[in-house]
RNA sequence: GCGGGCGUGGCGGAAUGGUAGACGCGCUGGAUUUAGGUUCCAGUGAUGAAAGUCGUGGGGGUUCAAGUCCCUUCGCCCGCACCA
């Protein structure tokens, strides 16, 4: 055997691979999967094409791709399929920069990619690739949407945007910088635009409630789910506006704290806000600038607070008598519960900054168990804690909870308000302003209003002739798209000229893997009740609210429309860590990437253009702004798929931020060139019946069969990092065997007990580093000499005889704390574990002469001795 | 601001409440080969001559026993509805 050639290697078996279609998948188990266990669809969020994939595309594919692996080994039959997220911002900011058309733009990073990806050795079935931006996708999105409105499910309202009052532009948030345009530099303003929502929060309850199925979900992204969604039960209430014939409606939460309050805010876009500030300037100049901000909650929430007094007073609803100042405050969300809220500063921290502010009383009316009541002050923190309701009339001494319900019969009592459920969660607003998306399928006719398009005129097709010098939306500057015969009356009418947000495609793109090829339907329902829901799906955390939120969604939404029979599209959900780099820096400043550095035998590290000695700053996720990004395609070109592969999966727990780094990637390079070499000294053993080695057969197969069990374990555990260490452990237990034995003329003369245990142990290994590091694998399993692939090979069984040995070896403990090992045979009583520690040299002297006083035995484990 | 997460040797990390540091990186010493990314062996938490003592961000608690459970505190990271 030569030196392991990696290049020609992975070729060779993507070639194999490739021409045998090892991995189409079919509804129809075939007979590789004989004895199968029922279907497993392993699936990773699909890629946006931006042109190369990089480390975090590595990461998420190589777990997806060992998963599949193991599964299909495990007789499962497997649906791995792959796409491509193709509608998006960054294809219409390349064609503004580089005056490329987004379509040509698009296609050509998909076969880019398409390439790169088949570098990594990945078992897609590539024969039911798509791509979003395809009419043959977004045809059938655009029929759902149609659906969704004659269900109920879609509606138009108004709704605010960020407008660049120079680029005289719709702007997404990630373009606002600091509350200006990211080209224009003009500061953003607030815009009213008519939009079509889907109505998400119909479900609402629905996506709470399931969460809780989700048992293969990780609990912090059920946990966001739930806080997005924020279900919370209050009072709607009415104050009624002295002097005036209006009431305003609050939503509150804490009812119980009503005898605290001190002041009512309105947000900035209430209706009474704007009557307001009709005859205001002052206030209008004030709603004004608060509109001088994005619209991006967290702007929103970060800002300072900021109120505008009205003037107007509201007369509480407890006490005729007693009226609260009416402020317009910055920070309450016109689309949250009413849009307004009255104010309790000492039981609500927001409000107490704002009372402080603006000079407004702190009255505490909840006081913590006790304390008395006419003492407790409130200082600069609100108390939010439990206790008994004071300074409350008929609310006094009752604890929060009871203070709520009674505050809620008497205000239904008084007919001034009720108790209610309000979520957080808002329908999901999908009209983009942009060209790279799919055109929403609608027709404003001036005689008929709004007008969806009949079914059989779908796609509604984007035009390709379009401009991007003009700013705005290029659809609407086109000359001849929009304008189209109404279909009702035939009359001169527009398209719509807005397209959908990109959650859109991935909110389905799931079911549409099932039956790719379809025309005149997204998906079959035979296809779709055979594979979904997806057993295993794996992205990046920073998906864990919007997109999967979105896709549980629009699986009920389809289902409600007769797509689909299914509520939840994900059974299982695995959330990946990001990929980082250290980043380095030139003395003047400027980052400097990981591939144009080198270190010095000091310790140093200098840039190799000009020697400049360079900074190591922070270890942070792979950004092009700082830089630290490692172009996969180059690594793999350097050290082959296997090595990075395994380097991927090695060193952290996939859910968190692993750090990237040559000498990691070299040391897995190392380690499939060890494998390499332990098979080439494999091969020179040689059986004879007079061989050494019997007492060590034993032994070694016990570790095989361990590492099978554990690894096992490990990878329905997500810990592939522990299941990589599995794979070296077995591998070292080979190695110091076959190290061991004699030389002679290059030949390991071995007993045939061992023999056999040696050939048994290589043949798990290879199986159980197939999945991760398949293509040498492959190899060293031809190089055995077997004729069937690795890839159709079954996973070994662990036999459960090897998994327990005779003896522990138990711990003894004196005060907790460890005095000594013994060894003990398996499930030994109590009572002589208990005799043999005490006897322990080193544990009498431990004990210094003292009684037990106490002793506890945890069999096969420890004995703890008191004294 | 709100929500979620993370914190263990020089480094990445392992550990059903039961022997802290598996596996790897790095480092130290040695051997082999002068190799055209070497390989192999031994050692490697701190402290101590040793016995031992200390040690899982800090502080407190529960327990025979805490990295693990509870309270509190500090630091860092991610998401926040038009990036995908």
């Amino acid at each position: 055997m030569a030196r392991y050639n990696f290049r020609e290697t992975e070729a060779k078996w993507q070639k194999i691979w490739e021409e045998r279609d090892s991995f189409r998948a079919t509804e129809e188990p075939g007979p590789l999967n004989a004895e199968s266990r029922g279907k497993a669809y392993v699936l990773e969020m699909f890629p946006y094409p931006s042109g190369r994939i990089h480390m975090g595309h590595v990461k998420n594919y190589t777990m997806g791709d060992l998963i599949a692996r193991v599964r299909r080994a495990q007789g499962y039959n497997v649906l791995h399929p792959m796409g491509w997220d193709a509608f998006g911002l960054p294809a219409e900011n390349a064609a503004f920069q580089n005056k490329v058309h987004p379509a040509i733009w698009t296609r050509q990073n998909i076969d880019g990619m398409r390439t790169q990806l088949k570098s990594i050795g990945l078992t897609i079935d590539w024969s039911r690739e798509i791509a979003t931006c395809e009419p043959e996708y977004y045809k059938h999105e655009q029929a759902m949407f149609l659906d969704f409105l004659s269900n109920g499910l879609a509606y138009r309202r108004e709704s605010w945007v960020n407008w660049d009052p120079v680029e005289n532009t719709v702007l997404a948030n990630e373009q606002v910088i600091d509350g200006c345009g990211w080209r224009s530099g003009a500061p953003v303003e607030r815009r009213k635009l008519s939009q079509w929502f889907l109505k998400i929060t119909e479900f609402a309850d629905e996506l709470l409630e399931a969460l809780k199925t989700l048992d293969r979900w990780p609990d912090k992204v059920r946990t966001m789910q739930a806080n997005w969604i924020g279900k919370s039960s209050g009072a709607r209430l009415t104050f009624p506006l002295a002097g005036r014939s209006q009431d305003v409606e609050v939503y509150t939460t804490r009812p119980d704290t009503l005898f605290g309050a001190s002041f009512l805010a309105i947000s900035p876009d209430h209706p009474l806000a704007a009557e307001l500030s009709a005859g205001n300037p002052a206030l209008a100049e004030f709603i004004a600038e608060c509109r001088q901000t994005g619209t991006s909650e967290a702007v929103i929430e970060t800002a300072e607070k900021r109120g505008f007094d009205t003037g107007l007073k509201a007369i509480h609803p407890f006490d005729p008598n007693w009226q609260l100042p009416v402020y317009v405050a910055n920070f309450v969300l016109m689309e949250y519960g009413t849009g307004a809220i009255f104010g309790c500063p000492a039981h609500d921290q927001r409000d107490l900054d704002f009372a402080r502010k603006y000079g407004l009383p702190v009255t505490a009316v909840v006081v913590p168990a006790g304390t008395d009541a006419n003492s407790f002050v409130v200082g600069d923190e609100a108390y939010t804690g439990p206790g008994a309701l004071a300074h409350s009339k008929f609310l006094d001494g009752l604890d929060v909870e009871g203070g709520k319900r009674r505050a809620i019969s008497e205000l239904e009592a008084l007919g001034r308000g009720y108790g209610t459920t309000v979520y957080r969660l808002r329908d999901w607003g999908v009209s983009r302003q942009r060209y790279w998306g799919c055109p929403i399928p609608i027709i404003h006719c001036p005689t008929c209003g709004i007008v969806p398009v009949p079914k059989d005129q779908l796609p509604v097709t984007l035009p390709l002739d379009v401009d991007f010098d003009k700013p705005g939306n290029p659809l609407s500057h086109h000359p001849t798209w929009k304008h189209v015969a109404c279909p009702i009356c035939g009359g001169k009418a527009e398209r719509e000229t807005d397209t959908f947000d990109t959650f859109f495609e991935s909110s389905w793109y799931f079911a549409r893997f099932c039956s790719p090829h379809e025309t005149d339907r997204p998906f079959t329902r035979e296809a779709v009740q055979y594979w979904l829901p997806v057993d295993q799906y794996i992205g990046g955390v920073e998906h864990a609210v919007l997109h999967l939120l979105y896709a549980r969604f629009f699986t009920r939404a389809l289902s409600k429309c007769g797509y689909l029979d299914l509520a939840e599209p994900f059974d299982g959900m695995f959330t990946q860590g990001m990929v980082t780099h250290e980043t380095y820096r030139a003395p003047d400043g400027e980052w400097v990437s990981p591939a144009e550095i080198q270190r010095t035998e000091g310790g140093g590290i200098i840039r190799v253009a000009d020697g400049a000695v360079l900074t190591a700053g922070r270890i942070e996720k792979m950004s092009k702004s700082k830089r630290n990004t490692v172009d996969p395609a180059a690594i793999i070109d350097g050290y082959g798929a296997d090595a990075v592969r395994l380097f991927m999966l090695s060193d952290t727990p996939p859910e968190r931020d692993m750090e990237w780094t040559e000498a990691g990637v070299e040391g897995a390079w190392r380690y499939v060139n060890r494998l390499w070499r332990l098979i080439e000294d494999y091969q020179t053993i040689e059986s004879r019946q007079d061989g050494p080695g019997a007492d060590k057969a034993l032994e070694l197969r016990r570790v095989a069969h361990r590492a099978i069990d554990r690894m096992s374990a490990s990878i329905d555990a997500f810990a592939l990092n522990s299941a990589v260490a599995e794979v070296r452990i077995l591998s070292n237990a080979i190695g110091d065997q076959i190290a061991a034995l004699h030389v002679e003329d290059g030949r390991r003369p071995v007993g045939p007990v061992l023999a056999e245990a040696l050939t048994e142990s290589i043949d798990i290994l290879i199986r159980l580093a197939g999945p991760m590091m398949p293509h040498l694998a492959e190899e060293l399993w031809q190089v055995l000499g077997h004729d069937r692939l690795l890839a159709q090979e079954p996973w070994p069984n662990a036999d459960p005889a090897l998994l327990i040995s005779n003896t522990v070896t138990i711990a003894i403990q004196v005060n907790g704390k460890l005095k000594a090992t013994i060894d003990l045979l398996r499930d030994c009583d109590a009572a002589s574990a208990e005799t043999t520690a005490l006897a322990d040299s080193r544990i009498v002297a431990a004990m210094a002469g003292k009684p037990a006083r106490k002793v506890i035995v945890v069999p096969n484990r420890i004995v703890n001795v008191v004294v």
